[in-house]
DNA sequence: GTCTATAAGCGGATAGAC
DNA sequence: GTCTATCCGCTTATAGAC
C-alpha cells in the first residue's frame, strides 16, 4: 500500500486550490510549481500550458459530477427522494471538494473558446439531470413550478453556496444542513 | 441638463465590467484605460492604485444596498410582505447592476487585508438585516426554520443567482422571477 | 522527471511635458 | 486632466543539461 499519488494529480490539486485563492490569471505557475515540490519549468512536462490545468481541471470535475449524481438518482423511484438525493449530493461534492467545485463553478471566462463550449456542455448535462427530477415531481406530485429550469438554478445556487461559509468545527453537520435545504425545497414546492 | 459623468465614475464603471470580464488580477489599466478613453498613466490622476479602484467599486456598492434595501423595508410591518420585498430588492439590483455586484460578492480575495475588513464588515450588516426579516417571521408567525443564517444565506446565493443568467429578452421578467423565488421560499417557510 | 537559464513580453506604477 | 516615455519586476513558456 504505497502513497502513490503521481505528480500530475498534486499538481492539480495544488492549482486548483491556488486558483480559487487567486484567481486563475492571480495564480503564478512558479508558486504552483512550489506548492507541488518543483521547479517552475518542471510543470510543463506534465502540462502543457496554463490553460490545459485549467481545462483539466475543470472538464474532470464536470465529468465526474455528472457520473455520480447519475448513480445515486438510478436506484431512486420517488421524486420526494430523488430531490433529496440531489440537494444532499450536491452539497456534499461541493463542501467535500471546495477548490474543485469552486473552480469549475466559477472560471468559466478564463477558457478558451474550444475548452469553455466542451465545459459549458457537461455543465448543462448536470443541469439537465436535475431538471428532470423537477419535471418528474411535478408530473407526478404536482409539485407548483411553472418553470422547472428556474428552480433547478436555485437549487444548484443555494446549495453551492454553502462551500463558501461551511466550517467544519461549526454548530451544523453537512448532513443537517442538506436536510434543512431539502426541507425548505420540498416543502416550498409541495401543493397546499 | 448637461451629461456630466465625471469620468472618475466612468472608470468605476468599466472597472467594474472589466473586473467581472477578467477578474480583477486578469484586468490590466491599460486596457481599463482604453475603455474609459484614455491613456493608461493618466488612471493614476483619479485613482492612487489599481487596488483603491476595486475597492472603491465593492464599498460603494454594500453602502448602497445596505441603504436601499433598510429603506425598503422601513414601511413594511407584515414579515411575509418584508421578506417578499427582499427577494425583488435583492434579484433586481443585482440583475440592474450585475458587473458592481459580481464583483462585491466575488472578489473579496483580492481586496488587501484592510480593505477586506472594511467591506466584510458592510456584507455582514447586509446579510443581518435579511437575517432579521426571517427571525421576525418565525417569531410572529411561526416560521419553519432553526437556524435563521442558514435560510439567509440560500435566500442571498438563489437570488444573486439570477444575474449570472438573465436574460432580458427571455420568457420572463424580472418581477416574474422574483415572484416565483418568494413564492417558494415564502411556501417553503410557512408551517402545515 | 527534474533542474537551471533565459527568452520575450506584459504588468503596475511614476515623472514630467503640455 | 491627459499625454508620452520609461522603470523594473514578474509572467508564461522554451531549451538543453543531468
Amino acid at each position: 500500500m504505497k502513497e502513490t499519488i503521481s505528480r500530475r494529480k498534486i499538481i492539480l490539486q495544488e492549482a486548483a486550490h491556488l486558483f480559487r485563492e487567486k484567481s486563475y490569471p492571480g495564480a503564478t505557475l512558479r508558486e504552483l510549481a512550489r506548492r507541488a515540490g518543483i521547479q517552475g519549468g518542471s510543470i510543463y512536462h506534465h502540462f502543457a500550458s496554463k490553460q490545459e490545468i485549467l481545462f483539466e481541471l475543470m472538464d474532470h470535475t464536470m465529468s465526474d459530477m455528472i457520473e455520480r449524481l447519475s448513480d445515486q438518482l438510478a436506484d431512486i423511484d420517488s421524486p420526494l427522494e430523488k430531490l433529496r438525493t440531489t440537494v444532499h449530493f450536491h452539497i456534499e461534492y461541493h463542501v467535500t471538494g471546495p477548490d474543485q467545485t469552486y473552480i469549475t463553478d466559477e472560471e468559466l471566462r478564463n477558457l478558451e473558446p474550444e475548452n469553455y463550449l466542451k465545459v459549458v456542455a457537461k455543465r448543462d448535462c448536470y443541469q439537465q439531470i436535475i431538471e428532470e427530477v423537477l419535471r418528474a415531481g411535478k408530473a407526478e406530485q404536482d409539485w407548483q413550478l411553472d418553470e422547472p429550469k428556474l428552480y433547478t438554478r436555485a437549487l444548484i445556487k443555494m446549495c453551492a453556496g454553502v462551500s463558501t461559509w461551511f466550517k467544519p468545527e461549526g454548530a451544523l453537520s453537512i448532513k443537517q444542513i442538506a436536510d434543512s435545504y431539502a426541507a425548505l425545497l420540498c416543502n416550498g414546492l409541495l401543493p397546499r
